[in-house]
Parts: structure tokens; sequence; C-alpha cells
DNA sequence: CTCCGATGTATCAACTCGATACATCGGAGT
DNA sequence: ACTCCGATGTATCGAGTTGATACATCGGAG
């Protein structure tokens, strides 16, 4: 269960916190949380489910036989103890792992259960971790700028002002979450 | 080689129409194309030469014994007669295969060698494969906003917000496509 | 003169995806 | 009432991909 099902793993942890769920409505928030790009498929769910059920992290049932008797088989899923417990240190961890491409976006969809100290750090490990491949784009950008045809530019420009607006988008984050909790409308809250 | 290996071929394809290039060479500039996300590793790419050579859309050329008798081993891949003809269909293929996300990046990267209408249609295509995943999401986001945390919410809106630039700038290429050949200079040309 | 990172080709176990199979549910249309 | 069909639901498989690793040469820094 590595590479990528650690950040599914984690994923799995933080919504089963939320409340118990079945693997097809599991799947289903997973992908909205992970958004279009970086959706799973069952061949990595499933096997992930039943390797957190042999740790111990989770617990399966079956909700078959109910009120009514008809009811179509489900398997619910919720955390055990073990569970929580592993949420948490996950949650603490605020590593280089955490800041990478393939786990951040998860890590930050959980940040209400992580400790501010843990949040900020995490926030700034991305940002640099940007800059640094903006460096290296504009680097490149500036020794080909002249090789390069109208649409190959084009697109690596769009390339770059996509890092850079991740990263002004991160500037705000960190500013806000420095002073302390200060909402911030982006969309102007319906003036009505 | 089905799945991304279809645009795999097709990047590789067009990087040998400029010039004959050997593997290790041929995987930073394909990573380059691709950006920072998407890139690929030799385990793709190897076995996709292995059977682009099979084919015969490509020749290569073992450089080891040359002048001066040192030179390193390098396999060098250039394209065949019928390698070009392969490449000028799939740049002429401008249907739906065209503007997903694995393969707009690579399509858009070799605009410069497609048809005028082509591109056209790959672009509209494009954005309306976008306004549909916008739609989506502002669907679900008008439903559940009240549910969700401050950092969830952030990190869906964010998420909308780069789908909506990307539109923009789809928009502004379209228009700029349509009338003609204008230059659109993004960055100062450096005006001393 | 040696160390070390970049260049260069190549493979492998582990992992992931898209397709597929199978089955039930609820609603829309006739 | 009946049938069709898409959404819900669990599960597996072949084919393709990754990150690690192996092995070897090159050029430059100390």
């Amino acid at each position: 269960m590595s590479k990528r099902s650690g950040v599914l793993e984690l994923a799995v942890l933080g919504l089963l916190h939320e409340s118990p769920l079945h693997g097809y409505e599991l799947r289903k928030r997973v992908n909205a949380l992970l958004g279009p790009l970086r959706a799973i498929s069952y061949g990595s769910l499933y096997p992930c489910l039943k390797e957190m059920l042999a740790a111990g992290l989770l617990a399966a049932d079956d909700s078959a036989t109910d009120a009514g008797a008809g009811r179509r088989s489900r398997i619910v899923y919720k955390l055990t103890a073990e569970g929580k417990e592993r949420l948490q240190e996950q949650l603490a961890e605020g590593g280089p792992s955490a800041w990478e491409d393939e786990s951040f976006g998860v890590r930050f969809a959980f940040f209400a259960q992580t400790d501010a100290d843990v949040r900020l750090k995490i926030l700034e490990g991305r940002r640099s971790r940007l800059e640094e491949r903006r460096e290296k784009v504009t680097g490149a950008l500036g020794r080909t700028r002249e090789k390069l045809d109208r649409y190959t530019l084009e697109l690596q420009q769009h390339g770059l002002e996509s890092v850079e607006r991740e990263v002004r988008w991160l500037n705000e984050l960190i500013a806000t979450e420095r002073n302390g909790v200060a909402a911030r409308p982006r969309r102007a809250p319906k003036t009505s």
C-alpha cells in the first residue's frame, strides 16, 4: 500500500473520522477531495481497505439483514481506536512528505483537525517547494526562449503563471494563519 | 502501449521530428513538455521506444564506434518515413481524445505543426470540457457550502478558480486564433 | 588522483487504472 | 403493470506505470 496509497490511507482515515461510510460513497468523497485529476479507482480503494482492516485500523459492518428484510448488501467501514490514533499521528506529521504534490491536497483538506503550527509548517514547505520549481522553469525559459515556437512558449508561460498563482494563494493563506483566524470572503457573499 | 502511452508516442514522434535524440535526452524533453506533474519514467519510455521500433516508426542508430574510438554508447533514435506519416495522422486528429487532460498539453505543444482549423477545434473542445467540469464543481459547491469547514471550502474554491483561469486562457487563445496570427506579448519584452 | 554528480541504458516488484462482471434499486415512459 | 435504464454497490483482472535499483562511463572540483 505504498506510494499514493499513503495518501489514500490518510484520506480514508480522515473521511471515516467524520462518519462511517461504505466503499462506493467513500470513493466518491475521496475523489471529490482529490479533485478531477488524481481520482482513484476501486482497484486502489478496495485493496487499501482490506489492508487497513487487516491492520486493525478499520472495522467493517456488513449491514445486510436490517429492519425491513430487503436492504441491499453494503459494507460500512468505521475507524477503530487504533485508526483514530493513526490519524492523529499522520496529522501531526509536518515533514516534507506533507507538502509534495501527491499529498498536499489531502493534508490541506484536513487542516481543520491539524494543529496551527503544523499547518503553518506545511504551508511554508509547500510554498518553498513551488518556488524552487518556479526557479527551475524561469531558468529553463530564460535559456530557451528564443528557440521555442509561439505555442510551446505560451504553454510554458501558462505553466509558470499557474505556479506563481499557487504561490500567491499560499502567501495569502500563510498571512491569514499568522494573524489568527481572520475570515477571508472570496466570493462577495450575496449582498442582498 | 495504450492509455498514457498514446500520448507518449505522440510526444516521441513530435520531438524526434525536430531532431534525432537518444533515450536519456528524449526523456528530459518529454518531461519538460509534460510539466513537473505527469512526468514519465524509463519504464514507460524504453518499452514505448521498443514497440515503435518494432512497428517501423523509428530507426535506431547505435553510435558506439565513431571517430576517436572512445565515445560512450548511446542509441540515437530518428523518425522513419512511416513515423513521419504517423505523426501527421496524429496531428490531424481533432476528436475528443485530443482535448482530454492526458493529451491536451502534448497536442498544444505541437500546435505549430497543426492545421489552423484543427487547432481551433481542439481549443474549443478543451474549453467545453473544462466548462462542464466547472458546472459540476459549482453545483456540488452550492449544495454543500454550509456543511464544509473553512479549509475544505478554501480548497474547493481554489480548484474552481484554477478551472476558471484555464477557461479564460483558452478564451484568449481562441480569440487570437480567430483574428489570424496576432502576437500576444505576455511578459513586457524588456523595453530597454 | 580520487571522489561525486551527471549522463546513459535497462529491468523489476509493487502498485494503479480502465474495463468488466454481477446484482439490486428507483424512477421515467408507455 | 411492465420494461428499460442509469445510479448504486462490491469485486477482480490484464495491461500499463512508477520509483528503486543496477551497472557503467564521463568530466570537473578539491
